[in-house]
RNA sequence: GGGGGUGUUCCAGAGCGGCCAAAUGGGCCAGACUGUAAAUCUGGUGGCGUACGCCUUCGCAGGUUCGAAUCCUGCCGCCCCCA
């Protein structure tokens, strides 16, 4: 009896790795133990809302886990909430979201999205599906059945919406719809397993009870801890600016990675990397500064050429870890030489000329607080009427992030 | 349908009719210190002007005042309660 499922026990190691919760865990391992008996691959739900997705680090939490449940010889199933989007999810965020996107946005942003997750799924065996499939041919009467199945007490038992409504912020009626439609999904794809964030609890245990009611098998909940952004602090995401995007360029990704707090180090390297976890101890041990150049390296080898991850770390100790040697990119900004008042500017006005502040007394301000300099030495400029003599290919800083070469025209 | 609340600068949240561009905290920016981490300290945080100053801003539209973010009217949004 040959089959090509590894040892359940052998399964579970990998697929815990990095999970907050299993619900229910035990039946998960008899899950695994029926696929490998029967040779059937498990259901894997994963589902997103194509919104226009920016995938970042964040996202390859659970993405990663998909890949692993593939390559133990699983079935992916992405989820396109084409209509779920129309809703706008919930969950994690305190206000509805401002504006609904039409229809061909939200396709585009969903092949966009596949391309992207590419990166980290391998896409070509997955089955992707979209939710409007079934959703759009609903009959009011079968939504308002599959709505009897919900209790408002019971939606208020979900955070997001707990805490909006202590707070006297508003809770759309559509919204609340949301999680009933992403229960619906694992229901209509018979999911086995459904991968997602803790904060999707909720979501994830109503499919079991949708599921029950149709007697159909019940899905296990794998859900990921929510990883923290770059401030180390709140979830990773766009909107909070805290993200490192896996299609940003490896130097960016780099720098971003260096920035990190140390604390959040561990679980980046256990939600984010395949490195064993004894071995994530002992990088850990040694100095923070490697541990993190460890870090950036290996994740951003994942998204790009091998080699790419420390080549990015070495220019980063180049550039910025040593300040020896300048930015190997200083972008170029043309200035009028009609501009210039005998060939020389007051400090604040070449500042704003060149792009680096937008308004004269940010400039100002910028100046006044030693923020201001020039050429390769970065002479402060001290006060902000200083007339500055400006020559081709001059460098100009505004703070040590802000920075261009002029280009006199 | 009725009653009551509320709407402030990026966010939270103060704000006696003049001293409010608006307290305080957070965030953010810059500087010091560092491992461009964290923590800490310093300065800054609407626009224009070198500056006394001027202009735009406190849900929207009007009004009362010499003068309003602060008072009045209407409208809009949100929240709660009653029916």
């Amino acid at each position: 009896m040959s089959n090509s499922f590894p040892p359940v026990e052998e399964q579970l190691t990998i697929i815990r790795r990095g999970v907050e919760k299993i619900v229910p865990e035990d039946e998960l391992a008899k899950k695994l133990q029926h696929s490998r008996d029967t040779n059937t691959p498990l259901r894997i739900k994963y589902g997103i809302d194509p919104t226009g997705i920016d995938v970042h680090l964040g996202h390859t939490v659970p993405l990663r886990k998909i890949r692993q449940f593939q390559e133990l010889g699983h079935k992916a199933v992405i989820i396109i909430g084409n209509y779920t989007a129309m809703v706008g999810d919930p969950s994690g965020r305190d206000e509805a979201r401002a504006t609904r996107l039409t229809e061909e946005q939200i396709e585009a942003n969903a092949v966009d999205y596949l391309n992207q997750i590419g990166k980290v799924i391998d896409i070509e065996s997955a089955e992707v599906h979209r939710n409007g499939g079934w959703f759009s041919k609903m009959t009011f009467a079968e939504i308002l059945h599959l709505c009897g199945r919900v209790t408002v007490a019971q939606l208020l038992t979900r955070d997001d919406f707990a805490k909006r409504y202590r707070e006297e912020k508003p809770i759309y009626l559509h919204e609340c719809l949301y999680p009933v439609m992403q229960a619906w999904d694992s229901v209509e794809i018979q999911a086995d397993v459904e991968l997602g964030g803790t904060e999707q609890l909720y979501s994830l245990m109503l499919a079991r009870d949708l599921q029950a009611q149709r007697k159909l098998n019940q899905q296990i909940a794998v859900m990921s801890p929510i990883l923290v952004g770059t401030d180390g602090r709140q979830r990773m995401g766009k909107s909070l600016g805290n993200y490192i995007g896996i299609s940003e360029e490896p130097f960016e990704m780099i720098k971003k990675f260096m920035q990190l707090p140390d604390d959040v180090m561990r679980m980046y390297f256990e939600l984010l990397t395949d490195i064993p976890l004894e071995e994530v101890g002992q990088i850990l041990g040694g100095h923070p500064k490697d541990a993190k150049q460890k870090l950036g390296a290996t994740v951003v080898d994942q998204y790009h050429e091998a080699g790419q991850g420390n080549a990015a770390v070495e220019r980063w100790e180049a550039e910025i870890g040593s300040r020896s040697s300048l930015p190997q990119d200083i972008p170029e900004v043309e200035l009028a030489s009609s501009e210039l008042e005998d060939g020389a500017l007051p400090g604040y006005l070449l500042l704003v000329k060149l792009g680096l502040q937008s308004s004269n007394g940010e400039a100002r301000r910028l100046i006044k607080g030693g923020g201001g300099k020039t050429g390769e030495e970065k002479t402060v400029i001290n006060d902000p009427n200083t007339k500055i003599t400006v020559e081709d290919g001059m460098l100009v800083w505004a703070g040590k992030k802000k920075f261009c070469r002029v280009k006199l025209v």
